[in-house]
DNA sequence: AACTAAGTTTCAATATATGAAACAAAACTG
DNA sequence: CAGTTTTGTTTCATATATTGAAACTTAGTT
């Protein structure tokens, strides 16, 4: 319900946005449960599901004349992460951070004004592939949010503050524009950012931008852990490690010259 | 170059096929470049190209004019690997059998006559994500793709034996589709299938198909080894711990009621 | 068997995509 | 730095695909 529900883009818009909404029901949906939920007539719909079906986008479970999200999307995305995102190239230096440091490691993107996690390293135990990255998160409260939004330059600064949910998670959740905008400010001198709790009670982190020589953030990297664990002042002991972590990835994506992730206006899905 | 050119899909079916391409050139590309690959004219081409970089389907350096694939797919993809994929099920199943032999384990489904990985575990060595979810290899030459289309029924098996890419990778590879054949008919049999270095040199792997209340290939799992370490012989030592593995995945999954990736005949890329 | 809900197909009206060709903007070239 | 080539963008009449109300079929209930 939130977003701007504007530009369609045609078919293809369209198709996307179903896609969207198999997406967000988290689990195989009926025809039907989709028609409730959308913008569009029943028969438009129903070629909608035919063609992605058809293509691989949307698996069709005969039996049950249920729809899932399709494998083909697996494999794109594997592309999509590798030439895209971040992760590739920072992976030895998030290995080097979180075996230095003991703490979970995240590396995030922005993605039309949310976080996506495209990277992870567990304070202990390997974890397995693709249940953390491709997730989201809000960019409002979380450190790596923050940390990107900062340097944000205006034009889609603005765009990114207006798609923020600005649901209050926490006694410590921003939860205007304003007050944003003055964290944001704080965080643009001190190139470092803190979730004090904003997202999640005994959560706290410390988070750094990875940004371009232009000073426009390509990512961030956080170091997460909770109150019972550490302070807040501990956290401030990972300050350098951090920065030169994320400095070294900035330098390494450099000669890459990264896709700016830029103008995505698609209808966004939930966002707290 | 290979497979059936035929459905477009509509627009939707085109975009997609743009989608494929890019991702086939696996770095950022230049609209000239994906214009040469392209079966559709300049002006459809760029129009397309526009409406997925607006819609975060693709990203779009400004400075260098070039295209990569969006993050948007990895967000998404995200979805379809929890929903639609085996992996978050199979996930303790594996680590334990991981932990148990202490060797590289695959978990793989089959997406349009080609094998996509959906989980790995290494040797030792925590793995980091995408990087190996969401790779494609090929059917006919590797443990867990056989293992598959051994039981696969008999409209979908002829369809895919003809998308195999029957290049002969070392000695070992079955190079027909009548000898594909033989062999599957005989995995059929044993429940096991082999891979006698047919995709690699001295990479070998033994695997077993996860199957359905009615037999039909859900995905399958293997234990790959290197000749410099294991004999065929010391893999056939895995075959019970493996059919285990795989029963309790089967037994896990059945509830979930899984979608199956049926009917899909998008055009392959190349397949070999 | 009668009823209801879910899924699929039809078809004329309409919106959308098409693509040849003209145009604009970079990127070379001498 | 004018001239030339290459690459990227826009135009517009035409062809085509999409639309969606409604009819229809199938599956599920009572």
């Amino acid at each position: 319900m939130s977003g701007s529900e504007g530009h369609t883009d045609g078919t293809v818009g369209k198709a996307l946005d179903v896609l969207e909404s198999v997406a967000e029901f988290g689990r195989p949906v009926r025809f039907s449960e989709l028609l409730t939920n959308s913008r569009w007539p029943k028969a438009t719909l129903y070629r909608l599901i035919q063609t992605l079906s058809s293509q691989g986008m949307l698996a069709h479970d005969k039996d049950r004349n249920t729809y899932s999200l399709g494998v083909r999307l697996i494999r794109l995305a594997h592309g999509a992460w590798k030439q895209a995102s971040l992760a590739p190239i920072a992976q030895p230096f998030v290995d080097d951070l979180s075996e230095k440091l003991g703490e979970t490691v995240h590396l995030a993107q922005l993605d039309n004004g949310q976080v996506l996690y495209v990277d992870k390293r567990n304070a202990r135990a390997p974890i397995s592939m693709f249940s953390d990255a491709g997730k989201v998160g809000p960019g409002y409260c979380t450190g790596v949010g923050k940390a990107m939004l900062a340097f944000l330059p205006e034009p889609e600064l603005t765009e990114a503050l207006a798609k923020q949910a600005y649901y209050r998670h926490t006694e410590a959740t921003l939860t205007t524009p304003e007050a944003l905008r003055a964290e944001l400010c704080n965080i643009r001198e001190t190139g470092i950012s803190y979730d004090r709790e904003e997202h999640e009670e005994k959560i706290i982190c410390i988070a750094a931008p990875i940004l371009s020589l232009d000073d426009r953030p390509l990512g961030a990297i956080s170091v997460t852990t909770s109150l019972l664990r550490h302070s807040l002042d501990d956290l401030s002991a990972f300050e350098t490690d951090l920065k030169q972590t994320a400095a070294k990835i900035a330098t390494e994506a450099q000669p890459w010259a990264f896709p700016m992730q830029n103008n995505q206006n698609y209808p966004s899905t939930r966002s707290q």
